[in-house]
DNA sequence: GTCTATACAGCGATAGAC
DNA sequence: GTCTATCGCTGTATAGAC
């Protein structure tokens, strides 16, 4: 079913690259059309009010895809282990394919964090949440979004890309570790 | 020893404020003047550079802090865990009187951070390989590293302050734990 | 839906008087 | 060293033809 008209989602696509690229206020209009291939006019009708608007569903494409694939699998039935693995595994696979920047991240270090600080917050803690129901163990759900997101930055200030599945990889098996010990406790308690 | 005019290490500490306020694409000369009660001739007769100048040099003087106040202590003589209790105190204060940003984090995930590249990565490298040379553990540094970055995030992206020391306190103990396992095996090895 | 032309505010930076 | 005035440019956003 091709089309020879833009698709908003479509557009939405090559923003996310885009604001991953240059953050939000660094991304140009110019710099946007350049990326998306529309014109001011084209972007205006699909997105009227302007970037931040763009910005707004970017953010949710991001946010649904977490919803989806993250947060559900967490909040399935199942061992602990197997449902960490699953939220392991597509987490290496979206930040390694999507220049290793968490959109969610980089907008809560500007000053375009007031804008969206409530999606930014709905992200995060719907993250630690979902970690909370399948490990019980809140804080260990902190200590694994942090290291995470920690790696991200790491990786990308020493270009090395190669240190956030490492560093994810070794949260993993604490992770899992903690979650196991939690359920099955060595002693009494 | 009062003086009238203005000294530059003076307007680097108002610009690191109003860096971490607004990001370095967010921060304008407007802003600036506002921030540091000077003018744009002042600004230009301290930093000829422009703002990419004024950045720089906050960056600077946040880096030998850093190096002093940090790094030092982590190389120093002592047992590992007296010197990360050093490290872990320093860093708590450190942020908890800043806003809860790191510039150099900040600065890594935006589009400034090509400008930058150089001086973020040493920050960090310097950071691991100090904190190498306490634990012995390259691993071990990366982890702890990034989980005081992400923490760092996470209780600016879910507003919630007391979050950082409370997953520092958590990093601290297991960093110590772990190097003094490996500095005392339980069995053989 | 997409384009070109344009409005107009704000940006970083500079000049020159004091 | 500090100020004010101003430059040239780029920013976001809009208007209107097609």
């Amino acid at each position: 079913m091709a089309r020879v008209q833009a698709e908003r989602a479509d557009a939405v696509l090559a923003l996310a690259t885009t604001f991953r690229l240059h953050g939000y206020e660094g991304t140009s209009l110019t710099a946007i059309t350049a990326q998306t291939g529309l014109g001011k006019g084209s972007l205006y009708h699909f997105f009227p009010g302007g970037k931040e608007d763009m910005a707004r569903a970017v953010l949710d494409e991001v946010g649904d895809w977490f919803r989806r694939e993250v947060y559900e699998p967490l909040r399935a039935d199942g061992p602990a282990d197997q449902r960490l693995a699953a939220m392991f595994t597509a987490v290496e696979t979206y930040f390694a394919s999507r220049h290793l920047v968490c959109l969610f991240a980089a907008f809560a270090l500007g000053q375009e964090r007031d804008r969206f600080a409530a999606v930014i917050a709905a992200y995060f803690s719907e993250w630690l949440d979902a970690l909370e129901t399948a490990t019980g163990d809140r804080e260990l759900a902190a200590d694994t979004v942090a290291t995470l997101q920690g790696a991200l930055i790491l990786a990308r200030a020493l270009n090395d890309p190669a240190l956030f599945p490492a560093t994810a990889a070794r949260a993993q098996s604490r992770a899992q570790t903690r979650a196991r010990a939690r359920a099955h406790p060595p002693l009494s308690s």
